[in-house]
DNA sequence: GTATTTGTTCTATTGGAATAGAAGGAGGAT
DNA sequence: ATCCTCCTTCTATTCCAATAGAACAAATAC
């Protein structure tokens, strides 16, 4: 299994997630109206993703799953991103999401609350 | 100026940050031996950084500067990482790092040091 | 003063992601 | 049985990043 999500097979995936399970059919209404897909682009998508196998497909009527959580994909990203730019080093992404200003004080309440709990 | 960099063009920023100026032709040099790269494909990337703005070149000898910090970028890409997968929270992507299985003692206590400075 | 090398730019190719139109096939309506 | 509709798949198109070959210009050598 191939985890590397494109960013059009993660906006099916994240349909998945948010909604559960739910036939092809169903996923392209859905991504027609929050994406504006035409309906064989979210075929296609599907498609890849159950090559990818990601996402596993039962009948009767197409139902999709996800085989993959959305935590998986965000650890993915993650180890991506600090490897890409960081150095390889996590501390150093941890600096950069402290040193942005854009951060309110609810957020940093929240980062300090996760951090005490592995601390 | 975007600062939006593709793969190419972060490699040749790389070399930037760490080397500082130099010439494009050493530039090609360097990518050269680290990269890979033919010559032309260096000066096909620096010409895209310049049309960027994140290069800037000087006479004589062509001696590229960049004219972004490191930082700028990894605090960019960090912020389109939270807004792809984390659902715009950044705690999430601090609790992601922690939940990391292959974080080393070391890389922990670098982490909660960065934390401490900030509380 | 011409030939050759070297540094730079111009233009082309490739490959893959994103997107979707047209074709195929199954099930219901008449 | 045939027609029609709807869901799915097959195939094509477009766009752009990555990469580099060929052309050009400036400097050096002979």
């Amino acid at each position: 299994m191939n985890i590397k999500l494109y960013d059009s097979e993660l906006k099916i995936m994240e349909l998945l997630w948010k909604y559960g399970d739910m036939s092809a059919k169903q996923l392209a209404v859905f991504a027609q109206n929050s994406i504006g897909w035409s309906k064989t682009t979210t075929y296609t998508i599907i498609g890849k993703c159950i090559a990818k196998g990601v996402i596993k497909r039962f009948e009767p009527d197409f139902i999709c799953h996800a085989v993959i959580e959305k935590k998986q994909v965000q650890e993915y990203e993650m180890v991506e991103l600090i490897n890409k730019v960081f150095d390889g080093a996590s501390d150093k992404l941890v600096a950069s999401i402290l040193e942005n200003e854009c951060l309110s004080k609810e957020e940093l309440d929240r980062i300090f609350k996760i951090i005490d709990k592995y601390r």
